[in-house]
This record gives C-alpha cells, sequence and structure tokens, in this order.
DNA sequence: CGAATTTCTTAGCATTTGGTCCAAAAATCC
DNA sequence: GGATTTTTGGACCAAATGCTAAGAAATTCG
C-alpha cells in the first residue's frame, strides 16, 4: 500500500505548515488573542485565507493548536534545563533562567503566550489546557526535589510540593516583569534569588 | 461666589457616576478589555451612549479612569492589611491573604484586574501604570520588611528588597491560580505557607 | 492531451465594532 | 412663561470583524 508518498494530486502549497505556525505564534503571542484579526494572520502566515481555514480551522482552532504546539515545545526545553544539571541548585535556576530566557527572547515580544496571552481567552478548551499545564509544570519541579531528596540535597522533610508551586509562581511573577520590561539582566539575577529562596531549609530561622 | 452647589442647571442625570464606574470595572473585569464593546459597557453601566462618550470619554480613557480607582481603593486595603497588624509575620500573610480575597470575591469574576486584564492591553500609559503599581507595591512591602527589622523579627541582613519582590510575585501567582479556579480553601493555605517561605532567614540551610 | 484533484485568489456577506450627530426632554435662571 | 443649559435616546456611519462562495491556477494520473 505504500503510495508513491508526500506530494499528493493537486496543486502543491506555497507555504511550510509548521513554518506558519510558528508565524502564528508569534502574531498571537504579540497581539493576544483578541486583538487578532483574520487578516494579521493571512499577511503574516504566508497563507491564504481560503487556505487559512481549509488547513487550520477557524481562529479558536488554530489558537488552540498554537498553544498546544508552544507549550510541548517549551516544556521539553524546561525539562531538560530541570534534569540535566546534577546539583539541584543548578537545576532548579537553570528552569528559572529558562523562564526569563523565553520572555526576553531576541526578535520576540516580551512575555510568554501560556503566562501573558492565553489566561485571557474566554474558552474552557482553553482554561483546562492551562490548568494541566501548570499542573504539569509543578510535578515536574517535585519529581526534581526528590531527586535532590534522594541525593541528600536536602532533608526528606522538604515540602516539595509547596516549594514546587512556588517556583512556578515565581516564574510566571519573573515572565510578567519581563513583559514590563525589566531588563534581562535584572530578571536574571531575580532567578538566581529565586532559586536560592525556594531552597531554604523549612526549618531555616 | 458659593454657589448653591451640586446640582447645576440641566437635566438632572439618572445615574450615579461613581456606581456606573464600579460596573464598569465589573464588565471590563469579566470580559477583558478587548472582550467589552462600548454597548456592553451600556447595557451593563445603565448609562446612555451619548452620556458615556461625555462623562466617561471614550473606551481607553474610560478603562484608564476604572484602572486607576481600582488601584486607588485595593491598594489602600493592602496596605491596612499589611502595617495593622503587629506581628510581620501576620501582616505578610494578611497581605497574601488579601490578595486571595481580592481574587475570589463572591459575585464578581476571578482573578484581578491589574494582574489578568490590565497587563494585555496594549497601551503605554496602562503599561507605565501596572510598572508603578507594582513598583510601589514592593516598596511597600519592602518598608513592612523594615520595619520588623527594627522589631527585631527579622536580621538586620534580611534581604528586603529580594524578598518583597518575591512577596509580590507570589501574591500574583496566587492571583492567577484563583483564575484558573483554584479553590478558595486550597488559596488560602498557599498563602499561609508562601508568607512562611519568605520569612525564612536567609542564612537557613 | 484531458480528467481529476488540490490549492490559490478575489470578491463578497452579514454582523459587530468604536464613535458621532441631532432633536427631544428635563431641569435652572431670568 | 421663555431662554438657557445639560442630559437623554435613537438614528446613523464608516471601518473592521470572522467567515463563505466561486472560479482560476497548478499539479498528478490515465
Amino acid at each position: 500500500m505504500l503510495r508513491n508518498s508526500s506530494r499528493g494530486r493537486g496543486r502543491p502549497r506555497t507555504f511550510d505548515e509548521s513554518e506558519a505556525l510558528d508565524k502564528a505564534t508569534q502574531i498571537f503571542w504579540s497581539k493576544s488573542y483578541d486583538g487578532v484579526a483574520i487578516d494579521d494572520l493571512i499577511a503574516g502566515m504566508g497563507v491564504g485565507r481560503q487556505s487559512l481555514y481549509s488547513v487550520f480551522g477557524d481562529k479558536r482552532t488554530l489558537f488552540l493548536r498554537v498553544l498546544r504546539t508552544y507549550a510541548e515545545r517549551k516544556g521539553a526545553v524546561a525539562a531538560k534545563a530541570l534534569f540535566a544539571p546534577p546539583a539541584l541548585r543548578d537545576a532548579i535556576a537553570g528552569f528559572l533562567r529558562h523562564a526569563v530566557d523565553v520572555a526576553t527572547e531576541e526578535g520576540s515580544v516580551r512575555g510568554c503566550l501560556m503566562v501573558c496571552v492565553a489566561p485571557l481567552v474566554d474558552d474552557t478548551e482553553v482554561r483546562q489546557f492551562l490548568k494541566d499545564a501548570a499542573a504539569g509544570g509543578v510535578a515536574l519541579v517535585e519529581r526534581r526535589f526528590r531527586d535532590g531528596i534522594s541525593a541528600g540535597e536536602i532533608p526528606s522533610d522538604f515540602p516539595v510540593t509547596t516549594r514546587a508551586r512556588q517556583v512556578i509562581d515565581l516564574a510566571r511573577g519573573l515572565t510578567m516583569h519581563a513583559q514590563l520590561g525589566a531588563p534581562r539582566k535584572t530578571l536574571l539575577a531575580d532567578a538566581e534569588e529565586a532559586a536560592e529562596l525556594v531552597l531554604l531549609s523549612p526549618r531555616g530561622g
């Protein structure tokens, strides 16, 4: 049943689907769902109106796809930042620095799709996705903390769940500062301080 | 020069200006700037179209006024929560609980105008206002920390500025959790834990 | 080449948008 | 009562919105 493959029968497309998706991400990112008109997408993605609808569905569907792709990609990088360094402290700091990197990427708009844009989309599916994504982030950090306990880097009574949530909260805080224009240098210092904070011993005082 | 006062010459208004403003706050809060149509405001504020424009200016101007009023009011309550309790720990916890209260107010939409709505308004003036407001919040908490040092509740090398910023970040985190639907009870517990975290001694560990 | 298939391009549609205009209504001042 | 002033209510407008329809263009298959 091996058909000759890739190119089907009709007129070939003049755009790359995943490239167009990346462009769409930038557009939503910079103009925030409601602020994006279909014409903005057409102009920015290099896709004709009709093609846009037939390939990506309507605006809402496109946004969901953008969001899912974005989350998957960034999530993978975050996990890497979190689990690659052997030292727990480097891992947490790296994770937070990663948040800063995303939020201050050159050539892109400040902030983050999932923190600064998506929460405002009044849509059940989007909201649920964000909930799940946040929970996933917390779970990831939590697991890293547990590894740290196994390695003897933090005490066994370290409040892993609570602290993991706080790491996510602080990351969001960094992102929002970035959106308001805080310089990258400051943010990176803040990330370091945040890592220090969440690693303090629960008995410290 | 004492004119008879209050009521001027023409036809009396059929609405209360500050009441209408409150209504507008709720509308923007629940539908997020771009999602609000002028007709929504007319219907929700109980003000005719013409009156709306002549009294409050255009949509952007109205939003700015709503934002300023909101910030002033909530800021006053926050300051009270922060400086009324004699114990530093109660003050910080109270401040964070206040954030939860605002974000989970009964009859109102989840979240907070300044955290969940305003950041997405692509407007220089709004952005600047948010920057200033955030800086103001940090300064407030910072001052409270200093009082705590004077009172001997925390060591004199306590990193007041850093920790104050982190308090604000954590408050924002609580607000965003609230927006995503976290139950109030959970949030209040989180607030308590956040207070505990930021009060840990910098040497703890 | 001609039929079939897919994509592209242009035009168009109904609705909604933010905002203005103007005459009628309701009050005060003389 | 009549002039003045302010607010009201509704009609109105140009522009933008999300989306659909229909035919032309470009490719593969026989």
